[in-house]
This record gives structure tokens, sequence and C-alpha cells, in this order.
RNA sequence: GCCGGAGUAGCUCAGGGGUAGAGCACCGGUUUUGUAAACCGGCUGUCGCGGGUUCGAAUCCCGCCUCCGGCUCCA
């Protein structure tokens, strides 16, 4: 038989040969360093088991721990290898456990185990687990595959009490009708798996396990709770330490410890889920509101504010009583059922509502920032990137049929105009119609199609998130991820045919008849909270100058020096500088130091020298000093930086 | 909400049935400082909350609250 090697040239090899083979017939060095080999067959390439034998006129390349990684490469495989070295090492340290799934993932690994009754694994179990799982490794024990014909698996498994692995093959047979089951064995351990695996365990370089948590059954919050094993595994010890010390440094970033450091906000248990904002942390929101104002107005929005308590009725009527009641707080006014309002699409609808609308007057767009309420479940709190309370920078945008693909072109460049300023790339998400949903299937043809021609025509990239959009309508979200790799929501643009259905909006036509206005729901930070949470991560805490607290601090080098330094202060102040003055009786090094540690971006040491000039020495953050200047020309330059938000 | 872990001074953390500790912060004093921590002294606590066991509970048991990591949810 022949097969192609990845630079075209064809290497003959013996009918049956194997991908070891074909290694082999390359070089003894490439077939001690193989892990894999990735064969294609008719233009679509598939990772396989080096010891499966090869299709003839196949193209095939060897993967090695140099290959790229590309979705399936050398760390998916040596990670589903640890993730069964874990099953094994687990199922000999705890007879009558169950097994059920043990997928790599993005940094790692994890295994989901069903403990006996009364048997609980807690973090401090991982060392033992981990010296176990060493054992396996250093016996370097292959992975061996076999095929059982379906019925045959069902009753092994079923003997061994692996219910989990029971359905599993059940749910096979009944969605992809397979008659059979691969099974791996490594050592003493056989499971349940599609493949493919490296040679053998010692391939595996470094791992370690990192972490215990509950996990559904199948995702199923109506399932068992199972007990996940998290681990990760890399080529190399090295690799791995390498990602140990990248993981450290991140939660250097975590917005939560920066937040109390650097005095931005706080949280209490008299008030779970919502944030109070310290005079520094105020800050940075008043900037933002700023920001948020001046960019509304230039494109056409008018700024509204609403009530946030409503009658129950006007629950009923949105739709939200039945939907989203769970998640909203409620309270009885003189025997009159009152909800907080999650959202402000109702409130907005009102103000629509109280004069006559005419095909004149669309667009209209009304923006606020918006205080919503929403009972988030106690244990997904997170800081400010989960809260209850929550600031949206909310708007509806109540156009004509026609208006809506321009609109919605609008949104989304308004939002990207916004995350620019930060230097934010969000990913995009597409979701389409869910099944509990209202309206025609030509409205959510139409408002899909409108979505991802918006997104097309501007060239963008996203994921296409199906049957994840709205009740009333198809929605483009813009996330970004925390400084953990964890991916959160911020803004979305929502088509929505639904709530103007509700509340029987309407504007006269040119043709003196009534029409239904559509509406579009988009926030773009999303929330202020969760907003300035990924802010504080992605800038690390130093914000730039423009948004920083304190903008600029100054340091007297000696007690007689801080009338100077205070009229330094005064005249920075005087041009709208947001500066401090340090005039404690402490040393010029500790004023600095405590100056870094805060992360003000201009530090104005002052002394003699600069007192006798009319100067002062500057140092910014992080870089140290850059020399002395007048104070008019440092005034002069810092509020034009400001103003140029850079 | 579910599973596991945690909660001791403002912060970071030690202690683990018998008088509650350290460093930093804070307060007082001395030092007057030139680019990341001056020195000396002092103060600081319902050991998350409630109940129980005990002669005695921060420590053991039960319930609750909050936080952390996941899961579900949200989006």
């Amino acid at each position: 038989m022949k097969i192609q090697l990845p630079d075209g040239s064809p290497l003959e090899l013996p009918d049956g040969a194997t991908g070891a083979d074909a290694a082999r017939a390359i070089g003894e060095g490439l077939a001690r360093a193989a892990l894999g080999i990735r064969v294609s067959e008719n233009g679509t390439g598939e990772l396989r088991d080096l010891s499966a034998p090869l299709p003839d006129g196949a193209s095939i390349e060897i993967v090695t721990g140099k290959s790229p990684e590309d979705g399936m490469g050398p760390l998916w495989l040596i990670r589903h290898d640890a993730a069964h070295v874990l099953a094994t090492a687990v199922t000999e340290l705890y007879p009558g456990v169950k097994v059920s799934i043990g997928p790599p993932i993005d940094d790692g690994f994890y295994y989901d185990f069903d403990f006996p009754e009364g048997v609980t694994v807690s973090s401090d179990d991982l060392e033992r687990i981990e010296q176990k799982m060493r054992e396996h490794i250093k016996a370097d024990e292959r992975f061996e595959r076999s095929e059982l014909p379906v019925a045959e698996a069902i009753e092994r498994f079923r003997a061994e009490g692996q219910d989990y692995k029971v359905e599993l093959i059940e749910d096979l047979v009944r969605d992809e009708g397979i008659e059979s089951v691969s099974l791996y064995r490594n050592g003493p351990f056989t499971d349940l798996c599609r493949g493919p695996h490296s040679p053998s365990t010692k391939r595996i370089g470094a791992f370690k396990l990192t972490s215990v948590a509950g996990a559904y059954w199948r995702g199923d919050a109506s399932r068992q709770m199972l007990t996940r094993i998290y681990g990760t595994a890399f080529l190399s010890k090295d690799d791995l330490e390498e990602y140990l010390r990248r993981l450290e440094e991140a939660r250097a970033r975590d917005h939560r410890k920066l937040g109390r450091e650097l005095g931005l906000f706080m949280l209490s248990d008299v008030a779970p889920g919502m944030p109070f904002w310290l005079p520094k942390g105020t800050h940075v929101w008043n900037e933002l509101t700023t920001l948020w104002r001046s960019t509304n107005v230039d494109r056409g929005y008018t700024e509204v504010r609403t009530p946030i308590l409503y009658d129950v009725e006007l629950w009923k009527k949105s739709g939200h009583w039945h939907v989203y009641r769970d998640n909203m707080y409620f309270t009885d006014i003189e025997d009159q059922p009152m909800g907080l309002k999650p959202m402000n699409c109702p409130a907005h609808c009102q103000i629509y509502l109280r004069e006559a609308r005419s095909y004149r007057d669309l667009p209209i767009r009304f923006a606020e920032q918006g205080l919503v309420h929403r009972h988030e479940p106690s244990g997904t709190l997170h800081g400010l990137l989960r809260v209850r309370h929550i600031t949206q920078d909310d708007a509806h945008v109540f156009c004509t049929e026609e208006q809506i693909e321009d609109e919605v072109l609008r949104c989304l460049d308004f939002g990207f105009h916004i995350y620019d300023q930060f230097g934010f790339k969000p990913r995009l998400e597409l979701s389409t119609r869910p099944e509990k949903r209202v309206g025609t299937e030509e409205m959510w043809d139409k408002a899909e199609a409108v979505l991802q021609g918006a997104l097309e025509s501007r060239g963008l990239e996203y994921d296409l998130n199906e049957g994840d959009g709205a009740f009333y309508g198809p929605k483009i979200d813009l996330h970004m991820t925390d400084t953990i790799g964890r991916s959160w929501q911020l803004g979305t643009v929502q088509l929505d045919y639904y709530m103007p259905e509700q509340f029987e909006l309407t504007y006269t036509g040119a043709d003196n008849a009534e029409h239904r206005p559509a509406m579009i729901h988009r926030a773009l930070m999303g929330s202020f909270e969760r907003f300035i949470g990924i802010l504080i991560e992605h800038y690390a805490g130093e914000l730039p100058l423009w948004l920083a607290p304190v903008q600029a601090i100054a340091l007297p080098i000696a007690d007689r020096h801080v009338p100077y330094a205070r009229l330094v202060a005064n005249e920075l102040a005087a041009s709208g500088v947001r500066v401090e003055l340090d005039d404690r009786t402490e040393s010029v090094g500790r004023k600095i130091r405590d100056a870094e540690l805060q992360k003000v971006p201009f530090m104005l040491v002052v002394g003699d020298k600069e007192e006798d000039a009319g100067r002062v020495a500057v140092r910014r953050h992080r870089e140290g000093d850059i020399g002395a200047m007048a104070v008019s020309e440092l005034a002069e330059k810092l509020a034009a930086e400001i103003a140029r938000r850079a």
C-alpha cells in the first residue's frame, strides 16, 4: 500500500501497516517521539491511534510533541491519557466508585466520578491520587484499544456496576445506531472511549490535579451530582510550571483583589451581590458615565430615567411574570403587589406610549443608565461580574421595519466604538430562535437574517449559538474573558417583535394607517458593574489616566515642601486633574512606594530644587523618573491627555 | 439552587478543649528624609451568626449566613 507524507512524498508500506509502522519507516527518532497520527482520506483529517491500520492512499502526519495543537494535537492526546490515568487511580483507591466521562478541555482535563455513599473527596485527597497516578505513568502502561459488540459491552459494564457507562452505550445505540463500541485499557483500567490515545502512559510528561468540584451528570441539574476532579497535563515539567506561574499571575489581576487593594468597591454580607462603590470606584464609574452620556448624545439617543418598582400587572403584560418571575423580587405596597424591574424595556414602552407617534419621529432611541435587579442564584454571584444589582447602559430603539437593518448596524458600530476605546476585542455570538418563542417563522427568518447580515457586512467573525436567542427575538452578544479565561457576556443587541405587540405600540405611517414599530434592545457595555470588573482585570488595575481615580499625587520630600506641594496640587486641580497630596511625615521612598502600589499614574516629587525653579520632578507609574517640568506645562499635558482619553 | 472547601484584628495569615497570636495597617513619639518600606513604643478581636455537648468551646456537634472553586442557571 502507498501513503502520502506531509511534504507530498509517497511512502510504500506493507498492507495492514499501522501509524507506528509508518513512523518507524520514516525514522527511529520519529517513532519514539510519536504520540498519534493525523490521517486524511478524501480531504478530511482525523487524529487516530498509532496502532490503527492505515487505509491505502491516505495522507498522514505523525503527531509528536512538536506538532501544532490545532484543536486536537499532542496536548489533547496526553490530557485525554491523563484523564484515563486519573480514573485508573481513583478506581483503585476508592472501590465501588462509578466512573462517567473524562474529556480533555482547554487547559487540561477532568473526570467525573460518582463516589459510594458517604465518601467525599476534597482537594486534600488530590495528592494521594496524584501519587497513584504517578505509579501508573512510571509503569508506562500501554493504551490498548479493543472493540466489543454493544450487547457484550453493556453486559460487561452492568456486571461491574458501571451504570453511567451502560447509559452512555444505550444512548449511542439509540442516537447513532452503533453496533459496537471501542474500549481502551491501560493497566488495570478499561474505559468506554472513542479514542484516540497516545501509545502509553509515560507520554504524559507532567501533570497536576488542580481542583475538585461538583458537576451534574450530563449537565442536567435534575440528575445525579457527580464529583469532578480537574487536572492539567503538559509535555514537559517546564511547560507545566510555566502554566502554573501564569495562573498565579492571573490571580493577582483578579478584580476582587484589586478592587479591595485599590479601594474601588466593597462587598458586604448585608447585601450579597450588590457592590458598594467607594469614593475611588465612584470616580471610575462617573468617568464611564460621562463617556456613556456623551457618546449616546452623539449617536442620536435621548436619555431617560424610569422607576425601578412597578405594579405586577405591568410584568404580567410584558411577559416577565410568566417567564422571568423566578428571577424577580416582589413586594406589596399597601396591599398592591409590586415587582422590581429586571429589565428596562417595559418602562421605555410606557414612555413611547405617552404620545401619538408618527413615522417621522422614528427611529426613537431611549437610553437609560437603567438599574435593574435580578435574583441570580446564590452560588453564581461573582464579584462585579455576576451581581444582583445591575446598572445597564441600556437603550431601546423603536423603528420601522425598513429601519431595522440600519439601526442594528448602528448599534454594533456603536459597540465597537466603545470597545475600541479600551482596546477590547470582544468575541461575538449570534443566538438564534429558541424552542420556546413567540412570533411567526417569517419574523424569525427575517430577524435572524438581519443580524447575520449585519455581522457579515462588517466582515466580523462570530460563533453561532443556535437556539439560544431571547424568547422574543435573536440577538448578537459581545463577550469578553476575565483574567483566568472565563467568558462573560457584556453587550447585547436584540431584535424584539414581542414587546411592541404586548404593549400595543403604534405609529402612524405615511399612509395614515397605524403600524407596529419594531424594537431593538441593546446594552453595549452590558452593565457598569460587569464592564468595570472586566476593565480592572484587563488593565490589571492600571487604569488609563482618564479613568484613574487619582491621576496624580504630589510628594513633598520634607515637611517644609508641603506648602509648595499644595500649590502644585491646587494648580493641577484647577486644570481638572484629580490630584492628591501626600503630606505625611514619611520618607519620599515610602511615599513613592505607596503611590506605586496604588497605581497612581503620575507622582510629582517636589523638594528644594523644584521649589526654587517652580517645577516638579515627574515620575510615571512603572516607568520611573521622566524628568522635571514646569507646573503649568505639566498641568497642560495632563489635561490634554485626560481630554483625549488616551 | 447543587457539590466540595473556607470564614481568627482593617489586610495577609498562624493557632486547634484550659488567659487569643505575628507581620503590615492604625495611634503616639523620634527622625526631615531625593525616586518602591526610617526607628522606638502602643492599641487593635462578639475567633461569621445561632443553638448544643462540656467544669470550660475560636477549637467538638447541629442549623444558618457569606465567600472561594466548579456545575446548573443567566446571557
